[in-house]
DNA sequence: AGCCCCGGTGAAGTC
DNA sequence: CACCGGGGCT
């Protein structure tokens, strides 16, 4: 018990209280993961199977993570055995052990986003919708939201206050779409990721006997990030903890920052309700950063109204303020920033992993590549395209699954002529209607293509029996052999590496590297023992002596070999920050968005890009609590840095292709202006005035003069949009509504406007839902017009 | 069937 | 500006 000790006392009360619901309130760096760790240990040590304890983590790195450090602590063979991972993956793994109770194959497949996309998609064109209106990834947004509440299709169409929203939205038939998908995707034998919640809720709800068995089952239960879990997750971890109660979560409400995918900080404020016995406990004491960047965290989140009331402190030294730099343009920015950390990082010695650029959104991080290229210092770029999002890794895995579901649709309309086998559109149309027509999948069709009386001839009919046969071959390899085997063979009589190797393109090797990086993978894979709970579930279905003698698991438990489909399951759920394929000891300067550097550390933080309507964003400026999420992730980059922060903004950046004047962000005002130091020196932020005509015209105006075909220099003509980056660049009108939403808001039906190219005009329609407002405009000269309000920068006449 | 060019459109975060 | 999808051409 030694390790204990090593505990603070709270984090020690923490860690021995075991029986009974608890909440940690863990501030940022306040040693949360070490506390998990330790409570997880030492539950373990008073004598508890690992097999029954459930840990929710966010990420499956976090998980691979927590696990080896207990490892040390209790020994490997124990750390392996508990059953920690994404709410996603931990119950996506007891779907496959309980599907066929709701109806799917035990063999589902995941869709991912593309996938639920193309499905949409499909449904709008037999629906007869446009895609204009019923923008799929609006629809897929609002199924999404409807699962994460427990929402399913049939409660949707009998709820009024959903249907008239619709029809409000101009999209009355979302309710019918989304009937369409979900019935599409189950006889696809499909779940997207939101189903995976969705459907093992359902399988509590249903299955009472299945709820008291897993209920039995886990009798410690921990919710990392507790404060990011949606209502779906909510009502799975309560129903799975009310025999025991022993559930633990752990969070920190002001580091919620994934409302917009359904998550609810409700959640975390509420928990005391659900459980009105629950022991409290706040993680306060921060061991990663100085006083100067806690302080200035703490009066970030003082803005906030809803949260708990905490005192974070720290014991570290005072270290250095926070500096701002202010650079003309994005492109100097990026200049800036690469040159400051090459002279901290000369002057101090310091390797590049101690550097990290936070940014909002992804497209920001150009100019600060282009910055370190000059300087020829090594980075890394965290997110953007995963590896499994590339379109011959998409096909290969296409093939893969079909083997595994030949139901999937989707999978099957990406490859059912890829590489090219003569089976063209009007083919690929007529056996989709029919497929649809009888509630079928497209294998079904091809596979029983004379029950299906299709007008086809006969030569395009023997292909697509040939592939169906293929497509039947690939299933039986893929129960019988390993996971390398089935992709070797799947590989090579596809053809695929032969089409990609057509051409000596740079791309195209690249693609065919690709392909045998990922058959490298499956290779890894197979060469990895099974996880303990795959054996654990494997046994339950042995010792229910399931009849059906061709049980795909109940092989492969007497084989012990690791076939493509448990690959396939392990890539589906792999998250973003788990597909990072670059080799992580390399000493290299990390570029990521804040969303992505939760849970990180380190010791130089760069937060860039803060201006108004970046950071904050503008979708958040329109609402409160919106704005409230954006200042907590605010305090989650600043809390990252370790030695020192530094915010840095420009004052003009392209945006669209246009350049646009930008006024720095409110958060760097909202910090107590003690632990900041401005470029030249006082702690006072300078009187900027943008000035237009003053001042030698720099390469940068000549640049933006020339490119652009606004009036953004013109500020004598400053319409209502434009005002605001006019203004001074201090407080002034932080905290008055936006003007841009003002003026959008202004326009009505019947309002004479004026736009740049197309001169005077009248408002003849609006439609869509603020921000997206779309305008019909007969313009005097130009004609009629459709245009988006956010965009078309009008001044009212 | 495949390629290219054009025009339109979108630009946050993710399992 | 960059990307995508559609349409038209070969």
């Amino acid at each position: 018990m030694t390790y204990l000790d090593e505990l603070n006392p709270t984090q020690r009360e923490a860690a021995e209280h075991t029986e009974g619901p608890l909440m940690i309130i863990a501030g940022a760096g306040s040693g949360k993961t070490r506390v998990l760790t330790y409570r997880i240990a030492h539950i373990i040590e008073k004598g508890a199977s690992p097999f029954s304890i459930l840990a929710l983590t966010f990420t499956n790195k976090a998980a691979r993570e927590m696990k080896a450090r207990i490892g040390k602590l209790v020994g490997d063979a124990d750390a392996k055995a508990l059953w920690m991972g994404t709410f996603h993956s931990v119950f996506a793994r007891i779907l496959r052990f309980e599907a066929e109770k709701l109806g799917y194959p035990k063999n589902f497949t995941i869709y991912d986003t593309d996938d639920s996309k193309g499905v949409i998609k499909e449904i709008l064109k037999t629906f007869n919708l446009d895609d204009k209106v019923y923008k799929p990834s609006l629809v897929l947004n609002r199924i999404s939201s409807a699962k994460n509440n427990l929402i399913g299709y049939k409660q949707y169409l009998s709820n009024p206050t959903y249907m008239t929203d619709d029809r409000a939205s101009q999209k009355p038939m979302l309710g019918e779409v989304y009937e369409a998908y979900q019935k599409r995707l189950f006889r696809a034998g499909a779940m997207d990721f939101d189903d995976l919640l969705f459907n093992t809720n359902v399988l509590l709800r249903d299955f009472p006997d299945v709820l008291i068995k897993y209920q039995d089952k886990f009798k410690y239960i921990l919710v990392d990030e507790y404060q990011d879990t949606n209502f779906s997750q909510y009502v799975i971890v309560k129903q799975l903890a009310a025999r025991y109660e022993n559930l633990c979560v752990v969070g920190d409400d002001a580091q919620s920052i994934y409302s917009f995918r359904g998550a609810n900080i409700q959640n975390i404020l509420n928990f005391e309700k659900d459980y009105p016995d629950v022991k409290k406990l706040f993680l306060e004491q921060n061991y990663r950063s100085t006083q100067n960047i806690v302080n200035a965290a703490n009066s970030i989140i003082s803005k906030n109204t809803e949260q708990f009331e905490k005192n974070v402190f720290t014991h570290n030294g005072v270290g250095e303020k926070i500096k701002i730099l202010c650079s003309a343009t994005d492109n100097e920015e990026g200049y800036k920033v690469a040159n400051s950390i090459f002279n901290i990082k000369m002057n101090m010695q310091l390797p590049n992993a101690a550097f990290a650029i936070l940014y909002r959104t992804n497209a920001q991080s150009r100019a600060f590549e282009e910055g370190f290229r000059k300087l020829n210092i090594p980075y890394r770029i965290y997110g953007g395209v995963s590896f499994y999002q590339r379109k011959e890794i998409k096909d290969v895995l296409a093939y893969f699954r079909l083997a595994i579901n030949p139901n999937d649709d989707q999978s099957m309309r990406r490859v059912i002529n890829y590489p090219a086998r003569g089976i063209g559109q009007s083919t690929i149309d007529k056996i989709s209607v029919l497929a649809a027509d009888n509630d079928a999948s497209i294998f079904t069709v091809i596979d029983n293509l004379h029950d299906f009386n299709p007008e086809i001839n006969a030569g395009t009919a023997g292909k697509l029996k040939d592939f169906a046969a293929m497509v039947k071959s690939f299933g039986n390899i893929a129960t019988q052999q390993d996971a390398f085997e089935t992709a070797n063979h799947i590989i090579n009589s596809t053809g695929i590496l032969r089409d990609l190797n057509k051409e000596k393109t740079p791309e195209e090797i690249s693609r065919v590297e690709n392909v045998e990086e990922l058959l490298s993978a499956v290779k890894g894979f197979i060469e990895t023992e099974r996880t303990p709970q795959e054996e654990e579930l494997k046994q339950d279905i042995v010792e229910q002596q399931v009849p059906n003698t061709e049980d795909l698991f109940a092989q492969q438990a007497d084989t012990g070999i690791k076939t493509i489909d448990e690959f396939m399951q392990e890539i589906a759920l792999l998250t973003d920050a788990d597909k990072n394929k670059d080799d992580e000891h390399a000493d290299k300067i990390s570029l990521m968005t804040i969303h992505a550097s939760k849970g990180l550390e380190f010791p130089y933080v760069y937060i860039v890009g803060l201006e108004e309507n970046l950071f904050p964003s503008q979708m958040a400026l329109m609402d409160k609590s919106d704005l409230e999420e954006e200042r907590r992730l605010f305090y989650v980059a600043v809390t990252r840095a370790e030695k020192q922060a530094f915010l840095s903004y420009a004052e003009r950046r392209f945006k669209y292709g246009n350049p646009v004047f930008c006024e720095a962000s409110r958060f760097i005002d909202e910090i107590d202006s003690q632990y900041l130091e401005y470029p030249d020196g006082g702690d006072k932020p300078k009187e900027r005035l943008v000035d237009f005509n003053g001042g030698g015209e720099t390469s940068y105006q000549k640049n933006y003069t020339k490119t652009s075909n606004i009036d953004l220099l013109k500020p004598k003509q400053a319409s209502p949009v434009l005002k605001r980056n006019l203004v001074s660049t201090n407080k002034i009108n932080t905290q008055a509504a936006p003007v841009d939403a003002q003026a959008i808001k202004s326009i009505k039906e019947g309002t004479l406007v004026q736009h740049d190219k197309f001169g005077n005009g009248t408002v003849l329609a609006l439609e869509g839902d603020f921000p997206n407002i779309k305008a019909t405009i007969q313009f005097d000269l130009g004609g009629q017009k459709q245009l988006l309000l956010k965009y078309a920068k009008l001044k009212v006449v």
